[in-house]
DNA sequence: AATGAATGAGAATTCATTCAT
DNA sequence: TATGAATGAATTCTCATTCAT
């Protein structure tokens, strides 16, 4: 007979760990879910949590950080997008953030708290979120004649400005306080900003750097 | 010792330990400052902390959070905005609200951070941003005839709105990416963006709820 | 009514630490003896010993270790020794260190075992027992006529070696092994051993580096 | 496959498991190498470890020390002492008694923290060292005109003795602090020692106990 | 026979809070 | 009013040991 207690599966203990250390945040915060809370919660010993993360709390963290980063935008073809299709294809780029965020929605508070007291993490979320669209960026523009037309560069700038404000109002929308009364008219809303802010920031000549 | 002598030491000792409360908050992150630290680096005793501050940490997050509105609203008459006036006030508004955040680097990041950590304190947050413009609010649409034009109910949901929308995007340039590479770039982007907004807001018929 | 519990006795609570460690340590070794024991054993909170020993066990022998040290030796002036009393002196030099290790049974056990789990602690030691000869010895030399025959450093080389050879074999007999039936026999033998031991040690040109 | 390969297989896991650990004490003590420290730095999982040594960590001190006795003493042919070769004798055992310290550093730490750590370890060791001297010297009194002179009760203390005083020595020369500035003048040193301490032993009526 | 994931007691450490002075 | 020693529950983290595979 199977022991429970003592099954081997890695991936399904992390994964638990996962789970269940952001549905905690969600319910309590980050400074008041605590790595016993993780243990009991998820019905794990506290020696598996510190197993695969030894450094607990943080490592979750950072560790998710790593694993899930990229999985979001190998999801979004940005080559597809030209000129016809910019409103739409912005409004499916904010709408997929946005409801990746909602299905994170503990991960997301647990990650603006430890940037804060993890310079390193907080360096490596840059470096990380540059880097993602200066190779996306990229290989878009050999395909996309609509993106060969913005130097390189620019572009890049663009992409990352839109990004963080997309980032900086779902969060606040769904972690603080609503902006919108439903999640609709606030993708909706998004969207428009994003177009306004994209005009208004491509008229300057100097751009967001980090 | 005259009484006055006394009550400016105590608002020193006060306005000592929120300094040194978000100094240390900005350094170590929320969850990894403790009263005692502050009161170590702010040279104080423990018990006067205490004393000023009889829930500790959150004490100290709420009453600064209360204290810190109160200022910045007085500071600014709403009821002197008209039909004429609107982009250069909401410039200026945005531009101290702006400020206010640089000046209180930390604030912004503990409360936040507070906020995370306990429901019940994200709970009052919400109801004390509305509660002040539902008081502000109602005593200018007594002297100012614009704002008169505007049902109330409406008028504060736009203003919470645009308080979130300045106050999210400022934090996440602040503390975790800057979306423009100046900070007077920023900040006129912002107040575009608050126009840009409002007028879209405006055009709705449901606002936002909280 | 004065509440034991929050007497303020800094010494005292010092002294009742360094007490209860050193005892569990000699029950039950240095490695089994946790900080939780001493603060159970000692009727004091956990707190209070990380007041006053802030980085737990290692601290607390460290301290002991620097407080006592110059202790011992204070009481043993070294310039009265003479062509003369060269024997006697010997000999109540080696009592005196007996006596001490006796006294102090737990502290060594702990010291030991604490020099092998800390480099630093180590290298400490080894400067601290140099320094004491170097500063003690210089001293004495100007008062005693016998000690300024032999040259400074090979007095000091000489003292130091004593000393270590004493401790060593006043360690082995208390704590590992009994070398002679009784602690007179053993007190005796040492301070034979330590005049042929300087005896030895004087006719070789070079002497003990360390 | 045969079986000797795997016996031999089973002797290399245990040379590795003791090298490890002795390795890992010397580096960061006693108390603070763990058994899964071992498993990891030796590359072998944690449950072959606790194949060869079920009681873990002291098991590992334990079985070497027996195993090491018994080789160490292996090569000593008591029996071949005699009157004429006293000296040299003893000089030679001190010197291989040495050796075995120097290419074991980890044992002699290791054990003495052992020791410390654990009263019926500490038992064993003192029962242990007193049986293999009198079965050593009950097998050597028969073939060995001199030490049948000697009355055996005598025979055995005073080789308990001198292995004592000899270990404590060599402990303290490598681990805490040199006694001379290089090991072939210590050696030296400890034989004199030896034959300096035996004679003051022997005059004695009353002999050491243990 | 070998493995190493899993366990959970317990050690180390922190920190909000109390209270005698 | 101010102090800070003292508290001890809660948290983080380690480690000897077990056991399914």
């Amino acid at each position: 007979m199977s022991n429970k207690k003592f099954s081997r599966n890695k991936e399904e203990k992390i994964n638990i760990i996962y789970d269940t250390f952001f549905k905690l945040i969600l319910q309590r915060g980050y400074s008041k879910t605590s790595t016993n809370h993780v243990a009991e919660s998820a019905d794990l010993s506290i020696g598996t949590i510190y197993k695969y993360f030894p450094k607990g709390k943080e490592d979750i963290i950072r560790k998710y950080f790593e694993e899930s980063m990229e999985t979001f935008f190998d999801s979004h073809n940005l080559s597809k997008m030209n000129d016809e299709n910019v409103r739409d294809f912005l409004y499916h780029f904010v709408l997929d953030l946005f409801k990746n965020h909602k299905e994170n929605e503990g991960y997301n508070l647990a990650f603006r708290s430890a940037i804060q007291s993890d310079k390193e993490l907080h360096n490596a979320y840059k470096a990380k979120v540059i880097n993602f669209f200066k190779d996306t960026l990229h290989r878009v523009r050999k395909v996309n004649e609509n993106m060969k037309k913005i130097p390189e560069n620019q572009l890049i700038e663009v992409f990352v400005f839109m990004y963080n404000l997309v980032n900086a109002l779902i969060y606040h929308h769904l972690a603080l306080m609503k902006l919108f009364d439903t999640d609709d008219k606030f993708v909706e809303y998004l969207s428009n900003l994003v177009v306004f802010s994209l005009n208004y920031y491509l008229k300057r000549d100097n751009v967001a750097s980090m």
